[in-house]
DNA sequence: GTCTATACTCTGATAGAC
DNA sequence: GTCTATCAGAGTATAGAC
């Protein structure tokens, strides 16, 4: 199993330094507090700036959000692809797609987060360019189920958005309770999700031995590999 | 399978009637628009009342966002402890369990979502009673899923903790891009996800023909049966 | 218990100097 | 581009009549 690796950011230009601090500043505001619940001025203070200055760079406190939002979406897609690379085997490409996702969720920025949990704050109005590149990345990972599917590894799968949306909801709802520092790293929990998850929790005498050994084997190294 | 039922509320009293309908209109409001969104003022008028009368009933907007996460916890407990019954099997009890959860999460009172999803908005000092009627609802359920494993019926599971959490995210995530109206019905999605994390999405030939009936089965019923 | 009226604070946004 | 100073409005909470 490649040990997976995260793009190296390129450096920031002198004049997008402002706007970075500020989305950064935003970023783990509206992660700790939520975006109702933050001020402008807050926001900028963190940033290092005045509430004028701000204003100068982001119209509003929507635009802000939005920004944000857009470039969540946006290193996801990002995160995943790099992830996995040229990987050829359909269900491993998941596997790192998914460690890729809740790498980015909990230990990259925290514009992800805001994205997940704080929809309800972005303006109706907005919302349509967002739900846009949001739609393209779930096709991309329905992209990757459906390849599962058809390589027959998969079990005939009677509904592959449902899917997604139980897999999203298992690895996103990990952000509400990892705190950094725990006995897993987020890669090691994604490895365990992705083992319950393709193998299942339901064992019984008449299982074929190479199904609990494919399960045994990730499992040891969910904990074994650092993330 | 038995058709899973919500218990009959009791008629509300005179006095409780106000409280009932501040509750009720602050829980919807919270769910649309989120805490900080929302002003006494909305729910005030969303509970046919002025802000001075709420306020007889509640000291503070705090106040009414903590008796709704209380009773949420609450009804939580109390549905699934319903649903459940005197089914004795423990595979069984988890789906019966994961329906009711799921229904009151969808269908139910809006409190479950606001409570799971507006956790932030709690104030610190009054987290800390809440969090300890939520820790029993999942104690609960870890108890459920340690029936589970001791009966044999399960895979040898590593970490209960882990596949509670997994469990609560797939099925937490549900209200999330649950629409009413739509192809299933909430005990529909529940069975779902029961089956795919039970029986996992692996197919490999040599899987034996049991663990494939059983998860048609239940994925076939998750079709025909009305939640 | 519910109303009216209001106090006081904080918010997002702006205007204009530098 | 960033600052200072400020506006107009909205926010929660309250006081006191009924």
């Amino acid at each position: 199993m490649p040990v997976v690796q995260t793009p190296t950011p390129q450096p920031a230009s002198p004049q997008e330094d402002a706007d970075e601090r500020i989305l950064k500043a935003a970023g783990r505001l509206f992660r700790e507090k939520g975006f109702a619940a933050t001020t402008v001025r807050e926001i900028a203070a963190a940033a290092n700036m005045l509430p004028g200055s701000l204003h100068y760079r982001y119209a509003s406190k929507d635009d802000v959000l939005l920004a944000l939002m857009n470039r969540a979406v946006r290193r996801a897609m990002q995160a995943v692809r790099f992830a996995i690379g040229e990987v050829k085997d359909p269900v491993e490409k998941i596997r790192l797609g998914l460690r890729a996702h809740l790498e980015l969720l909990c230990n990259g920025d925290d514009s992800l987060y805001v994205l997940l949990f704080d929809w309800r704050s972005l303006p109706a109005g907005a919302r349509e360019g967002v739900e846009r590149e949001r739609a393209k990345y779930e096709a991309f990972w329905d992209g990757l189920l459906y390849e599962a599917h058809g390589s027959g590894k998969a079990r005939p799968i009677l509904d592959i958005e449902l899917v997604r949306h139980f897999g999203f909801g298992a690895i996103n709802w990990v952000a509400t309770w990892y705190r950094p520092g725990g006995d897993r790293t987020p890669g090691q929990i994604a490895d365990a999700m992705f083992a319950y998850l393709a193998y299942g929790l339901i064992h019984e005498p008449s299982r074929p031995a190479d199904l609990d050994t494919h399960f045994a084997a990730i499992m040891a190294a969910s904990f074994k590999s650092r993330s």
